[in-house]
DNA sequence: CGGCATGTTGCGCA
DNA sequence: TTGCGCAACATGCC
């Protein structure tokens, strides 16, 4: 499920479902999720604790608990949270499972994740990789001097890959890249040196015009039935721009569709 | 059955 | 030292 709006859109959720809230009881057998602590010494050490806050930084959310310590977590590919009563049944691809009681209401909150390529860390600093990512879009806001900058130290990288580069921006993962090229009408494959001032203030708007609109499609919560994105997925379909037929390539491994017939190619 | 998948990390090699 | 390409991770779905 997740690239930012997702992981913004989850942070909503859990800030609704877990904030004040003391965890009673936790449940996981799974010993990938929570490496490299042992599942026992997790659920030891979150249990009676209660979430005082939920931040996130691109990709990454963090449960602040009363203790000081911090629960640092990563969706990977297919990891989403799920509320539900404490009597429910499991739920399938169930990792980690919190009951939950906040001013004597109880409710559960279930993280999902059939890859299990998600993770959750408790620790008391700041993880390394927490800490080195770069501004976020929607929290920080996207500086075109900032962004130019590291650009520059990236010049023969192509501007996909390096707007999904962590460092660069937090955040941005192959869709959202994706469909903010297609906007600025700039080709993927571009060098990142190869971009004027103009055609990075045209990528910084193509960003907050994706977030912005991936944000609101995940408001609506449609059950989220067709591809809501505008020519990710969609090879061999018409641009719906110029209504020439949409291409696919690889990108730093990464399936990348775009329009060679609008979007430009630049060269340095 | 084959192919593809919204992410990150680590390794070997130039 | 730095950068790049690619496999690995684990599993579902079309």
């Amino acid at each position: 499920m997740p690239e930012l709006p997702e992981v913004e859109h989850t942070r909503k959720n859990l800030d609704r479902w877990m904030r004040g809230a003391r965890i009673v009881e936790v449940r996981t057998r799974d010993d990938r999720i929570v490496r490299p602590m042992k599942p026992a010494s997790f659920v030891k050490g979150v249990t009676g604790r209660v979430i005082e806050r939920i931040e996130r930084r691109g990709k990454w959310l963090r449960l602040l608990l009363d203790d000081g310590m911090s629960v640092f977590t990563h969706l990977g590919m297919t990891g989403w949270f799920e509320r539900g009563a404490s009597t429910d049944h499991p739920l399938r691809f169930d990792r980690v499972t919190f009951e939950l009681s906040r001013k004597g209401v109880t409710s559960r909150v279930t993280y999902v994740d059939p890859r299990r390529w998600g993770r959750m860390v408790l620790t008391k600093e700041d993880l390394p990789v927490w800490s080195s990512l770069g501004p976020d879009p929607l929290d920080d806001g996207i500086d075109e001097a900032a962004l130019a900058d590291k650009l520059a130290r990236r010049k023969k990288r192509s501007i996909k890959e390096a707007l999904m580069d962590q460092k660069v921006l937090a955040g941005v993962g192959n869709i959202q890249a994706i469909e903010a090229l297609w906007k600025a009408k700039i080709d993927p494959r571009s060098p990142a040196g190869a971009l004027t001032t103009s055609d990075i203030r045209a990528v910084t708007r193509g960003l907050r015009w994706t977030i912005d609109r991936t944000l609101a499609d995940l408001a609506k919560g449609d059950g989220g039935a067709k591809n809501p994105f505008k020519i990710y997925g969609r090879k061999g379909e018409a641009c719906p721009r110029c209504g020439e037929k949409l291409e696919r390539l690889t990108l730093g491994g990464r399936t990348t569709t775009f329009c060679s017939a609008c979007q430009r190619r630049l060269r340095s």
